[in-house]
RNA sequence: GGCCCGUUGGUCAAGCGGCUAAGACGCCACCCUUUCACGGUGGAAUCAUGGGUUCGAUUCCCGUACGGGUCACCA
């Protein structure tokens, strides 16, 4: 699903509920050239996994289905038929072939394409002589030819349109379907939909509904168009951009209800100056009062730090559910300690894929090279290394409770003793530790995570290493 | 091209006639510190443009520029 639609459905999902209102899932597919083998699961999941449920659908029903467009297709003529009786559709018996022929000379006179309503004015005996011979035919919404349609949109305010602009657009198309234009306004009606939530490239076709709404004698539903994402400036975010897709989110390892968190706030400003929330805090909060008029560029670097706001706001169990999958992914070992391995994530993961990296030195050290003693900012030399090292091996196979807090304590207490900069001992414990020169954590940390029996070995090992290396 | 909509720092944005023009991300500096982060403090950076209206315009009106949308038997 791409994220300018579920944005869309998320801002009618929120307007629903902050209202006590019913949000309701239906499937628009009354083109059934573009039919995509499971597409509406596609639909289905994304909005599951978000938490967007809906409380009538075509998988749970409701007093108003069926919910799947192509089954209700005999509904829409018939409302179309009263509307012809009533004088505000005609049918048409234009072919194809000529649409394209005057839409070619239209354009070549410099014209914009346009219906020229050529069997608008046929008579009834004309009309019905085509029918019963079986001609294939449209059914065309009757514009009139003056005076003006105007609408209210809650973020855009009154628009007005000249009806002369208005073309004399199909209502049934030649295969009995409805198009969308008018399935929606009949639909919208049947279903007693009050709040219209979607993206403005609708704004220029509304005063057609409206129209609809009018000839039919409906209330007309309250409208909210909304601004496009976009990829920059120019271009909307885009199929091409292979990246606006919420699936393609989830696996760049954002956590969902950052997702929605990120995407309300494209295009929509709270009241206040928190920027985080849940779903159900967004439902409070939300207000078409605070929708953007102009379009907002999708940002991913700010998304990540929404991301990285969110997992650190997790509580430790949660976080640690989470992450356990992608820890899983580069570690094998099991006697390790998860708990305060996942308290030291937690204020470094920014996505949720940067986890299996920053744990891949717990199964085994990496190769590394005694350059790796060496800090500036510590103070530090394989030589200091060394003896660092050989200081904290007799202390540590002294220690059995391995907890951080005992260990810390031990190690701080004999850094005092030695009278030397904490950088000094605890710098060389992280490198033999880990191989590495980021980790999650410093050097008590990991020996905590590690535990006693592996701490012992790889401090061994790290000695051997730093001594092979000076040796030589 | 016609019609419609929009334009506040690099990005998201608050603002709704009088403010030193919020806040967040990013960036820079410093502090904290057991690497990297987290956290803390500070900094640079914005009203597209020209006319009006008004005692006073980011805010209201008109034009211009720029951008977007739309003009299907697609939604």
């Amino acid at each position: 699903m791409h994220i300018g639609n579920l944005r869309t459905a998320l801002y009618a999902y929120l307007l629903a509920k902050k209202d006590g209102g019913t949000f309701i899932l239906r499937i628009e597919d009354t083109d059934q050239n573009r039919y995509v083998e499971g597409a509406t699961d596609v639909i289905y999941d994304t909005l599951r996994a978000c938490g967007l449920n809906w409380d009538e659908g075509p998988d749970i029903g409701g007093d108003y289905g069926p919910y799947i467009q192509s089954e209700r297709m005999g509904l829409y003529k018939d409302y179309a038929k009263k509307l012809v009786e009533i004088g505000k559709a005609y049918y048409c018996f234009c072919t194809k072939s000529r649409m394209e022929t005057l839409h070619e000379d239209q354009k070549a006179n410099g014209e914009t394409p346009h219906y020229d309503r050529h069997c608008r004015d046929l008579s009834a005996e004309e009309v019905q002589k085509l029918l019963s011979s079986g001609a294939e035919y449209v059914i065309r919404q009757k514009i009139p030819t003056d005076g003006e349609t105007s609408f209210n949109d809650i973020i855009y305010g009154e628009i007005k349109t000249p009806n002369k602009d208005l073309d004399d657009q199909i209502l049934i198309k030649a295969d009995g379907m409805p198009t969308y234009n008018f399935a929606n306004v009949v639909d919208d009606h049947l279903m007693g939909i009050t709040h219209i939530v979607r993206g403005n490239e609708y704004l220029s076709s509304t005063p057609k509904y409206n129209l609809l709404y009018e000839a039919f004698d409906w209330e007309i539903p309250v409208y909210i168009h909304v601004e496009h994402i976009m990829r920059d400036s120019t271009h909307k975010l885009s199929k091409r951009d292979g990246d606006a897709y919420f699936g393609d989110f989830v696996k760049k390892g954002f956590y969902i209800p950052a997702i929605i968190n990120y995407i309300a706030l494209l295009g929509w400003a709270p009241k206040g100056e928190r920027e985080i929330f849940t779903l159900s805090e967004l439902i409070k909060e939300f207000d078409v009062s605070g929708i953007s008029k102009s379009p907002a560029i999708f940002d991913e670097v700010k998304m990540k730090a929404i991301n990285a706001e969110w997992l650190r706001a997790l509580s430790h169990d949660e976080f640690k559910t989470v992450i356990i999958p992608y820890i899983k992914e580069t570690v094998k070992r099991e006697d390790i300690d998860f708990d305060l391995l996942a308290d030291c994530l937690q204020p470094r993961a920014e996505l949720l894929t940067d986890i299996p990296e920053k744990v891949d030195f717990i199964d085994s050290v990496p190769e590394y090279k005694n350059d790796l003693y060496i800090s500036k900012k510590m103070k530090t030399t394989p030589e200091s290394s060394l003896d660092a090292l050989k200081m904290l091996l007799p202390l540590l196979e002294n220690t059995d409770d391995f907890s951080f807090d005992s260990i810390h304590a031990k190690i701080m207490e004999k850094i005092t003793e030695a009278g030397v900069k904490n950088g000094v001992i605890l710098f060389p414990l992280r490198t033999a530790l880990s191989g590495k020169a980021m980790t999650p954590g410093g050097g008590t940390e990991l020996a905590a995570i590690l535990g006693k029996t592996e701490t012992i070995k790889r401090i061994k090992d790290g000695i051997a290493h730093i001594e092979a290396e000076v040796t030589i």
